[in-house]
DNA sequence: CGGCATCCGAGTAGATACTG
DNA sequence: CAGTATCTACTCGGATGCCG
């Protein structure tokens, strides 16, 4: 766990600038990254994500088995979801039990590169905000 | 926009072996990056935490006419989750006119450089959603 | 098998008014 | 100034049933 330098810290506000220009206006109202994690980042689309990152490819009710607690509904939009923005692919067999098919793309992959650089750093750190919740240990209404 | 190998793709999916255990029993019923990411990455969260990258200090009303359209309610909420799990700290200040900062703590920068690292991914990214949006160009309920 | 349609309940966001 | 209280509105998830 190592510290972070005001060097480091520097470096981060200077390319907040550069990335939101001055960043004062309501220029923030559009920011990408909110748009894809907001998208992306919920529950269930990264245990999909995971998943597909592990069985290269998987059908709907394997998905619906393995992923535990979603509803048909929830797993069907959070499909679509993915597919629309280019995470994952859909490939329909029409044979007498249809069959589909799900996998990641070259995008859905580098997504998940992403997700497992974030799952490390959560891994390292989810002591600190164990403690931290204990430590303040009020009624957590998450 | 570099291709992902076959090598990498394995590699990603023995970490996640590792992680998860064989992953196919309900283990993944806790995921700590679901977790994590439920908290933290929310529409709201990820604009507080950008702007205390920037300005690293902030008051309440500082902080609700730069994160543009967040009401009391859900910036005090979400302000709280945040100092709760660690990302923030409060200080008060019992003056006459009461003043309260908002700071990043330790583990609010070293969770921001996370943010900034997808941050340029999805930039890098975010054409390839976009044209995909289009593609399908479906009825986008999000 | 792989969904979509429908309905319902719970939680969440937003607006407004008010308080220490 | 920095929130809390309250109320409403709306979205979201879950369950069920049906259809190609």
């Amino acid at each position: 766990m190592e510290t972070i330098t005001e060097n480091q810290k520097l470096k981060v506000a200077k390319k907040l600038k550069k990335m939101f220009g001055h960043m004062d206006r309501r220029q923030m109202e559009y920011c990408p990254i909110r748009d894809v994690m907001a998208l992306a980042s919920d529950k269930w689309s990264i245990l999909i994500i995971l998943y597909l990152g592990y069985y290269p490819v998987m059908r709907f009710n394997y998905l619906k088995k393995r992923v535990y607690g979603i509803s048909n509904k929830v797993l069907s939009e959070r499909l679509k979801h993915l597919e629309t923005d280019g995470y994952i692919t859909r490939t329909m067999y029409p044979e007498v039990p249809i069959r589909v098919e799900y996998a990641l793309t070259e995008f859905g992959h580098s997504y998940l590169q992403k997700l497992m650089d974030l799952t490390e750093w959560v891994t390292e750190y989810s002591e600190v905000i164990i403690a931290s919740r204990q430590a303040k240990s009020g009624v957590q209404t998450n």
